[in-house]
DNA sequence: TGACTAATGGTTATACTATAACATATTCGC
DNA sequence: GCGAATATGTTATAGTATAACCATTAGTCA
């Protein structure tokens, strides 16, 4: 499986899809939990693409794609579903939803966004999950959860002006 | 001037809100931009809190405290202004704004944010900040701004339950 | 099997957050 | 003062999210 650090390099995204779901579907039924057909096709959506999608993005996905006419209250349950069993993420700074390449472990939500494509690349680097702990513990703050959102170019765009 | 780390300790905060005007008036002059009587009264209202503070809780405020009566547009522009001038930050999480103790200089916006009491605490970490630039850098990407919001319980609600 | 129970999804209405578009007023340089 | 630029007022509407209630489906156990 090889689903992290690739959204600005190309490559097979097929693969990374069919990866995620499995993954997920593995994840949920060693939970207990159910990934039902809505939160599988919600879940597939959401990976398919590089960029965060928006829920009412997903809405239009569904009705044209799929031809499944939802309401918002069924997709954002579906969100705060996957969002639960963090198989995504969301971007507060931009309203929208994002695979997670790794449900099973560490929970931080470490986003490179690029202004230009909207691609989004999760970030995992020890020296920064613990500046992050260090700083809490300084605090005395304890840490329930955190979500960093560097926005700026990839490395395309820096290149490729037109890369949206 | 001691604007920081303050949030979840006990001080007088006047001296805070009142240092963060003199700053921002003096930011302004410099810049040739102009923190009209409504951009101070939102900067203010804004800095009186050490809670994060939505649009149209500023609406309330505004229409309470003042006696001035102002739509959507009229805040969400002083909003805009004081953003652009980094004089606030926006959590995107949460939807809301805070004062930034550091106009002058560093735009990161890095934030504790108790879930208890709902006070936010400005991080000023070199190690952080090296962390985020170093992950970014690694992956060819280029930083225009990064928001990092750590939710959790403050040294306060850890012993006093009902703080909020 | 069948009925009970809990979980999921459908539907309608509405709350909350933010901006577009255009009118009016204020400020600043000359 | 005059004109251009900036700031604010006003109305309408777009975009994001949830409350409340109903229907359906899946899992459990007598």
């Amino acid at each position: 499986m090889e689903n992290s650090n690739l959204a600005f390099s190309s490559h097979n995204h097929h693969h990374c899809v069919n990866d995620a779901m499995k993954v997920a579907a593995n994840l949920c039924a060693e939970r207990g939990v159910r990934l039902t057909p809505l939160r599988k096709q919600v879940l597939g959506l959401i990976w398919q693409s590089h960029k965060p999608l928006g829920a009412y993005t997903l809405i239009d996905m569904l009705a044209t794609e799929s031809t499944r006419q939802v309401a918002p209250p069924t997709v954002y349950r579906a969100l705060d579903f996957l969002l639960e069993q963090r198989l995504i993420h969301r971007i507060g700074a931009i309203n929208a939803y994002i695979g997670c390449p790794h449900p099973d472990h560490h929970h931080s939500s470490h986003f490179l966004l690029c202004d230009q494509c909207g691609r989004a690349e999760e970030i995992h680097t020890q020296a920064l999950s613990q500046a992050i702990k260090a700083a809490a513990t300084n605090t005395g703050f304890v840490i329930q959860r955190q979500s960093l959102e560097v926005f700026g170019l990839c490395p395309l765009c820096q290149t490729e002006p037109d890369n949206a």
